[in-house]
DNA sequence: TTCGTTGTTCGTCGAATATCGAACAAGCTA
DNA sequence: TAGCTTGTTCGATATTCGACGAACAACGAA
């Protein structure tokens, strides 16, 4: 497993972070990430194979949307709203909002029983 | 010149929206079209040939991002901007703001002279 | 050390996208 | 009618994307 590249707040591009945000799966995402809580990659379901998965969560790392740490073996993800706001204000709110509202991305959830704060027992 | 599809205010899709918006010519293009005011097709100057401006044209009108409007021979294009408000409140203000603090899209403006007052002339 | 768990990476496939020039169609205009 | 203007459409390429299974790497546990 390699170390992951995490753009500095500073190089967001918005078209890339666009297009990060235009996949219903990858909406669906940052949908489960909008409390602020931090996930185990470990929690996340979502209708494909865990290669897509990971491909999917790679996209969004490398846009900057999402931040992801590394403790042994596991991962775990959190949504970089505050870098998001400062650069780009409103835009990820918006996208909540419409998403929520459209019930974009329902096919990715929290495993059963998941809670953030058993996040790392 | 086929009559151009249209989708109604309802049949508006986040991720096709999202995904029309996440090319930096085409964010480009909302940006000149951001007043509000109707353009006409030969207004607009972009660095790619006409051919692909007219397929960037009709991504956003597909998506739904844009109105265009035939006379004769001439289009004309606007944003729809209160269609898009309605169903994505503030997406498309925070997309702008965003896109005009980094400059996004600077590649396209208007032909020097245009007037939105003379573009039925 | 030998497993088992956990994500990542690789190779591959089909579909979609971006781009260009050329050909085309529709409507003015001479 | 014959041309001119204006966009659209058509191939043709090259690239990227989303998806999968299989192989791999890293770490903890037995």
């Amino acid at each position: 497993m390699r170390r992951a590249h995490h753009p500095a707040t500073g190089e967001l591009s918005l078209p890339e972070v666009m297009a990060a945000l235009s996949d219903p799966l990858r909406i669906g995402l940052v949908r489960v990430l909008a409390d602020g809580a931090e996930r185990g990659w470990g929690e996340l379901r979502a209708p494909v194979a865990k290669s897509t998965l990971s491909h999917h969560l790679r996209v969004l790392r490398d846009a900057g949307v999402t931040r992801t740490r590394q403790e042994g073996t596991r991962c775990f993800v959190t949504l970089r709203r505050q870098d998001l706001d400062e650069r780009f204000p409103g835009l990820v709110g918006a996208l909540l909002e419409a998403a929520g509202a459209e019930n974009v991305g329902s096919g990715v959830y929290l495993a059963p029983g998941a809670d953030s704060t058993a996040a790392c027992p």
